[in-house]
DNA sequence: TCATTAAATTGTT
DNA sequence: AACAATTTAATGA
């Protein structure tokens, strides 16, 4: 896939480079001229190579943090290491506002899955904006509610599916933002994986996947899932 | 680059 | 849950 060109990471881009970034960002869009700047001026821009930590888990949060360009996983611990859920944020995506606004340590590591540019919109910017612009508040509100609403699709489908569908399901949300770029159509989740992700066994996710396999909505091979059919696995209902 | 070994993942009982 | 078979990753010549 990708050569590795050495962990030369290149020094920070000009600040022009950065307010561009800023500025196309979806929350961007409303602000006012001044809070703009503001916006720019408390955001710091590093670039990660594919594998590197975007941000760890247990840390204090300090940042709330955009995906110029790139990838990341973000991988949710429930116990000690265990039970796990993890989605992708995909460019031009933000994410940590929930711990920004409880003042919580972060829950969840972040890795880049490739080489990728990360915004890091400092803590005291955030606040800033939150108390002065609406157009940042809107934007907020607007995520908070369609995370909300995510959760709720994952509750219901978790409940009214069976076992196969919700394989499916899961599936079909892990890809769809993973999916895009350079990946193919290829995701590394191993069964055992699959299984905390959908509270299944791991008999159960691969009986699953034999089925589905067979619908030719997917392929299963060793540590991987190679999807064939996305739409009919988001439909997948039996 | 290739062979050997260890670790991880899958399929089956 | 435990076992065997298979695949990948790591190691060293």
């Amino acid at each position: 896939m990708q050569k590795k060109s050495a962990n030369a990471t290149p020094p920070c881009p000009a600040g022009d480079e950065l307010a561009t970034l800023i500025a196309q960002a979806n929350w961007a869009r409303n602000l006012t001229p001044d809070e703009l700047a503001q916006a720019i001026d408390g955001t710091q821009e590093k670039r990660l190579p594919a594998g590197a930590y975007v941000c760890h888990k247990g840390e204090a949060v300090e940042h709330w943090i955009g995906v110029a360009a790139g990838l990341v996983k973000i991988c949710n611990y429930s116990f000690e290491g265990k039970a796990m859920s993890f989605s992708g944020i995909p460019t031009g995506g933000w994410f940590g506002e929930g711990s920004l606004l409880k003042n919580e340590l972060r829950r969840y590591d972040g890795l880049a899955l490739q080489d990728s540019r990360i915004a890091y919109l400092n803590r005291k910017t955030f606040q800033w904006l939150l108390d002065h612009s609406i157009g940042f508040n809107r934007f907020l509100l607007t995520q908070l509610n369609e995370r909300l609403g995510q959760a709720f699709a994952t509750i219901e489908s978790q409940s009214l599916l069976g076992p196969d569908g919700r394989v499916a399901r899961v599936l079909a949300g892990l890809f769809n933002p993973v999916l895009y770029p350079g990946f193919g159509a290829q995701l590394k989740v191993s069964q055992e994986e699959l299984g905390y992700l959908t509270n299944l066994s791991r008999q159960r996710v691969n009986q699953a996947l034999q089925l589905l396999a067979e619908k030719k909505l997917l392929k299963a091979a060793y540590g991987r899932i190679e999807i064939l059919d996305l739409e009919g696995l988001r439909s997948f209902s039996g």
